[in-house]
DNA sequence: TTTGATAATGACAGCGCTGTCAATTTCATT
DNA sequence: AATGAAATTGACAGCGCTGTCATTATCAAA
């Protein structure tokens, strides 16, 4: 049932070793000898054993996504995204959520790390925004590629998937002035998280462009859910200065947002218009639809993993970057003030 | 930095064996001799390493978790739950997503069995809805842990965890019917799930019980998409006879309702009731916020691990079957029929 | 104290593979 | 045909642990 590589040798005529070379595509095997090899492996339904090769070589097989998220869609997405990286690459994926305040993240990843030889980490927020941390886990000398917002990669400790929030935020920001709004409200995640505090600048940005002062007033801090959503926006509609727009800083709050504008009966978009961020399966399922900014998550993680296996491969200094602006996409939660 | 078993049983002045027994909870060792072990343990922060457990013993240390379902609330919830089980228990988790239709489906988990040793799997509709293919698994000699619905298990090839969906649904049908519906319409998932045919058959027990005829233009066919919510809904309010509430079979295809509702221009709960079932996350974040039945996933999965960890262990034949009642839970999309 | 049964420990082989290094083959040139 | 460098292949050790079986320590009863 179960073949080794040692029956496979036999069946092929070669030594174990040759048959290695094989399943490890190494050069410097003829290819009459790699055709019958890989005849053998088919027969015999040959899978090298990982277990084995974990133990024996000094490569590693495995990667490790280290997340500290409630949203489920951005987890999956991500998880779908490097996954697909994995089948392709022939890795394996250990998933490890976790507490980023917890003491003990460190010692939990330590210690998967010397139960299970991993050749790198995916890091998302918070845990990629953490220099310190970040560093430890280099020095536990295991790869790391990291997912993170800004428009430039903030050091040359891993390679980065860098998300212009920034530019996306601008977009958001000026397709509501476009649409003749001059106070726009503004609802921001964790301000811990460089997502909001990107953002909450490319805010600023667009409307002191266009010659809009900015007013405090308007910008609350939140957290990256729905509630925080009713919490935001019920108090941007108690201002004195009421909003005319909210830009709420995902699609979680844009609902929220969206719930608190009907409890307060306040009908979107005709006098109030709401625009989220990630372009959830979420935002196409609210009522109405969502004006947002699309995230491509899962090509971001999968291009993460990419870097991260080709980094762990190759064992070169050289730390890629690849950039992803996530682009506007209107719906009916916007419309123009009157 | 990376501990073995050699240098904790140098430090502990014992043989590595010694340390085996340690570290597997076996018994007749010492308590002395455990005490200097684990403290040698400790100092040296020694992880025993996976890949030679494996290699070299019988057992498994990891399970792996199959399913083919877009719902992100569900499998973040089955995987947290999963992963609960597995941290608790010291087991790996695999993640392994595919498609149900794909003739490759076998030979992948095949493949994925040679490669790495697994206890066993965890299956969720509607990988463990398919005997034949649960036969095959077992045959590949891994233990298998089935998360179906029913009132009881359909046989003896594995230890279960039925979810009573007939019961849940009858109540969710009674809630309605007390409400004063007698029009009520049924929007179904993929009509091959068990869940489908059991959410159904408790609908029109409910109706039966309650001397209301079963109008079958009222049953409409779908799969668990909010798309599918969509069309179920503009279809059933063209009817002749137009419901005055919608059982949808779970909170995406309610949702779905909800939106068809809206774009009809019909009020809900007042001119037409909605419930859903799954309790997701999203059930609360909709406007109204939807009544459902409360599937706690999550304990779901993390029994259906335990279960398959405990028959991994024992190598008893002995298959527990565990059951859930998914719970009513009276939110605003649901009121008194006019 | 000796005995015998039982509990506790250890020696050793080997899991299936890869890394190292040595042996052999190949092939373009002489 | 002989030569030597390069390409191709193989022998062998050993990764870190567990299973098997042999050995030693322990302790109640004689």
């Amino acid at each position: 049932m179960k073949a080794t590589i040692n029956d496979v040798a036999k069946l092929a005529g070669v030594s174990i070793k040759t048959v290695s070379r094989v399943m490890n595509n190494e050069t410097s095997v003829r290819q009459l000898t790699r055709d019958k090899v890989m005849e053998a492996v088919n027969e015999l339904n040959y899978q090298p054993n990982l277990a084995a090769r974990n133990l024996a070589g000094t490569k590693a097989y495995s990667i490790a996504f280290i997340y500290d998220n409630p949203n489920a869609y951005y987890v999956i997405d991500m998880q779908n995204g490097i996954l697909a990286a994995c089948k392709q690459q022939g890795f394996e994926l250990l998933i490890h959520p976790c507490q980023a305040k917890s003491e003990h993240v460190l010692e939990e990843i330590g210690d998967m790390i010397r139960k299970s030889r991993v050749a790198g980490l995916v890091l998302t927020p918070p845990f990629s925004e953490m220099p310190e941390f970040v560093q430890k886990i280099i020095d536990l000398d295991v790869d790391v590629v990291r997912i993170m917002s800004g428009d430039v990669a903030p050091d040359e400790l891993s390679p980065c998937v860098m998300v212009n929030d920034h530019a996306a935020s601008v977009s958001i920001t000026q397709h509501l002035i476009d649409l003749g709004h001059k106070h726009i409200g503004f609802i921001g995640g964790e301000a811990a998280h460089m997502s909001t505090v990107e953002r909450l600048r490319g805010y600023k940005q667009a409307l002191t462009d266009n010659g809009i002062s900015i007013d405090e007033r308007l910008i609350i801090d939140g957290e990256y859910s729905f509630e925080s959503g009713v919490h935001g926006a019920k108090q941007l509609m108690s201002e004195d200065v009421r909003p005319t727009a909210i830009f709420s800083c995902n699609d979680e709050i844009a609902a929220g947002s969206l719930f608190a504008a009907r409890l307060m009966g306040i009908s979107i978009p005709e006098q109030l218009s709401i625009a989220g961020f990630e372009n959830s399966p979420f935002s196409r399922q609210t009522w109405p639809r969502l004006t947002t900014a699309n995230q491509p998550n899962q090509k971001i993680a999968e291009d993460a993993a990419s870097l991260l296996i080709a980094k762990s491969r190759k064992q070169t200094a050289n730390n890629s970057v690849n950039y992803y602006t996530p682009q506007l996409i209107v719906r009916d939660s916007t419309g123009k003030s009157h």
